[in-house]
DNA sequence: CTAGTACCTGGAGTGAACTCCAAGTCAAGC
DNA sequence: GCTTGACTTGGAGTTCACTCCAGGTACTAG
């Protein structure tokens, strides 16, 4: 498979997938006798591995360790589980946040279409309502503050 | 409140919170007659809003928008309306993205934790098993490829 | 009044993750 | 063999979100 292809089939640029290759965020791919990159579907599975990874926000870096290890050999194995859990502690809290803050969209959208509804503002709370810090619980304002 | 105070409370530096008055990613914040930030209530409030929002993913300029409309007055409720429910959207499919990986994550670790006990590898699968890519379905490789 | 510390601004610098470019190589059609 | 278009590399440029810095101002203790 062409890089071309590559780029079609997983909606990647080229520039992309050479560049997740340079740095190591994927093992060498398979290369035709005249050195144009022929993917195979090991290479493609590592493509789609990398991918997978950075469209959930983890860092290239941790890929990048992530295939050394696995390039050195079964003594990592060891290396690797610990390095995939600690990934999976990464996004688990950063599924708690976007959840947090999706809670307090939601809570505004509901505000602003009652005011969109009648045409009149009709809430006084100050702008928190809690976001996970853990100062959350605040003391509403004393005034008809509008802002949310 | 100092800027030293607020920085402390929320755990983020003062060039931070000055950056986001600079951009407009909160309106301008009290100062006293001297010229020194002496941030009140409501000025927490937008704050703690750019920071739930920020460390949720959402983009700097986004939140810009939207203080930008919010400064227009009323007229703009149902512009923010939408811009709101746009963010929401974007962090519904980052989520989605996020309990994907987590679920290939899990996969791997699982397979690793039994390799770290039994010392050996005893899968075969390809490293693509489901990514949220449309292409996800792929048929098995023919060998003993451990990679994962 | 002075020393010292916290704060101010505008602007430059940084790191991450691409993205683009120039100059050259490879391969398919005529 | 020559043209045309896709591919190659190394390196430079871009964007985003900070982060740092220099030079100056404001409050606080002695």
């Amino acid at each position: 498979m062409t890089i071309k292809e590559v780029s079609e089939k997983y909606d990647i640029s080229q520039d992309t997938l050479r560049y997740y290759e340079r740095v190591g965020m994927i093992p060498p791919v398979t290369r035709t006798a005249g050195g144009i990159r022929d993917y195979q579907e090991a290479d493609l599975g590592w493509v789609e591995l990398a991918i997978c990874m950075r469209s959930a926000g983890l860092a290239v870096e941790s890929m990048i360790e992530y295939v050394r290890l696995y390039q050195e050999g079964d003594s990592t194995i060891p290396a690797r589980l610990q390095l995939l859990e600690e990934q999976r502690r990464i996004l688990k809290e950063q599924k708690a946040q976007i959840e947090t803050t999706i809670e307090r969209l939601d809570y505004k959208i509901s505000r602003y279409a009652i005011a969109v509804e009648t045409g009149k503002l009709t809430w006084d709370e100050a702008a928190a309502e809690a976001c996970g810090n853990t100062d959350a619980k605040r003391q509403r304002t004393d005034a008809g503050d509008k802002k949310l």
